[in-house]
DNA sequence: TCACAATTGCGCACTCCGCGCAAAAATCAA
DNA sequence: TTGATTTTTGCGCGGAGTGCGCAATTGTGA
């Protein structure tokens, strides 16, 4: 009986044109009450929609809730290397942003900055565009959804039309001396074009990432560069980097998460 | 009573970390379920948060809602539009989509199709980007929040290394003979180089814009198009546009909201 | 300390939900 | 076409969640 799917489908269209509730939606679709919850049941437990008391509405869309799985990952380390990034920016700069969730946690703490961004990253263009003192440049390119960012020859072309004060880079894995990698040459492809717009050029990788050779694609950097990881890291991990000529290195304390200072709850109302 | 504050804070930090129901939140809080029904009807009026049956979750953030309040202007005639407009579009096109509400329309009805999807429109990346079916390019550029698109040279230099068979436009107004208007000269001239790209054109434009010249900035269409309309116009509006050589006129009938056109209906599972 | 206002908890009537069951409709095979 | 099978639908019922009135409690200011 496709009539379900037809009515279902109809379902969705009618809580898009505004949030129904279940007795308008049996009265327009001409069915009983059961009918629509079961409908909406169905709906809800696919994900497409969420109940409400006598109704329904449309679930947030999907994107959030891979993102945030990626993001709880190391997610006290993340959040320090972000909070140490962002002190690294000035307001004014032009900044460029890699993929990668450790660079979405310092976009989330970029959004209220004077700024110029570029970036290939999709999931940080709804923090920024809410943004009017930011300036936002998305690179273009084959969207590949895994990663939530443009790659390929568009977002290289687009790339080399521009520079930037300072580039933040993701990387799956950081060698001493031999640079980072990633799963794909296209992926090294697009930060090495990167890497040849920017001033200055700063890391972005927690401890898991420091030493780590898990993949086959490599970005060699043989300019000055910086390494912002977490307090994480052992000295071993740490030393080889250090050693490296035209290498810095920063270790970001991950003491607290994230409090609200005193004097701000006033704000709040 | 400044308790009563800080508990509705408390509320909505834990209904942040991950959906609560009523009972756990009274349990946490230690109060009774009365209060916290109360506290959250407070925040459900106030916007903050949704209710739910037996809970409460977060309300989508406010950008969502001023894209909604577009999408509600003349709803049901965008509907038939976009409607109309997905039937013209075969499985395995490639397909270059613009800015504009009527065209998002259009955008959520193909995301279950296979199909190569190019386009400059930010809020249809999380519609495709869920999708396996479809090979996804954004254009790049500067971003202008109003429109949730790119423009600029950037935009201008990625399209012209593309090609698509069939490019589905919006539009600020349409004139038969004149083109169509946009406020800026940046948006018609993406649209111009769009244009040159295309094998198929289709404008995608309810009854309101047939006629309508209240913006400056304007493009011509010197070959060969398709209006895709609703069946709000007037044989006044549509008779200069039939006239013209080259130009096909649809009009999508919007008797009843969305129907999934026979046959397609397999492909949604 | 006392009066007043705000807040809270509880009981109650009401609404909404999910489930079981039987009737109706659609699908399939012969 | 006919009949058996599967799916869907509508209805009634018990249970869960909600909102409201009322009384008790707690905080506030004179």
């Amino acid at each position: 009986m496709r009539r379900r799917r037809e009515r279902e489908q109809h379902i969705l269209d009618l809580i898009r044109a505004g949030e129904e509730n279940v007795e308008e939606l049996a009265r327009r679709l001409d069915v009983s009450l059961s009918t629509v919850r079961r409908d909406l049941h169905r709906l809800s437990s696919s994900g497409a929609v969420t109940r409400t008391y006598g109704g329904a509405i449309l679930s947030r869309p999907a994107p959030e809730a891979t993102l945030s799985s990626r993001e709880h990952i190391n997610l006290q380390a993340k959040q320090a290397i972000a909070a140490a990034a962002a002190r690294l920016v000035e307001d004014g700069d032009s900044v460029l942003l890699d993929v990668g969730s450790t660079v979405e946690a310092l976009g989330l703490r970029l959004k209220d900055r004077r700024l110029s961004i570029v970036t290939n990253n999709l999931a940080l263009l709804p923090v920024f565009a809410i943004s009017d003192e930011i300036a936002l440049t998305v690179l273009g390119g084959n969207v590949r959804s895994i990663s939530m960012g443009t790659f390929g020859p568009l977002a290289e072309l687009a790339v080399r039309r521009l520079t930037a004060d300072k580039l933040f880079l993701g990387a799956d894995g950081v060698v001493a001396g031999r640079g980072l990698c990633e799963a794909t040459q296209e992926q090294v492809a697009l930060k090495e074009a990167m890497v040849q717009q920017a001033a200055s050029v700063f890391l972005l990788a927690d401890a898991s990432k420091l030493g780590s050779a898990h993949q086959p694609a490599w970005l060699p950097l043989n300019r000055p560069w910086t390494l912002v990881t977490d307090s994480g890291a052992t000295e071993e991990q740490l030393q080889p980097f250090r050693e490296l000529p035209g290498v810095t290195v920063v270790v970001a304390s991950s003491e607290l998460p994230a409090r609200v200072p005193a004097g701000l709850e006033d704000a709040l109302d």
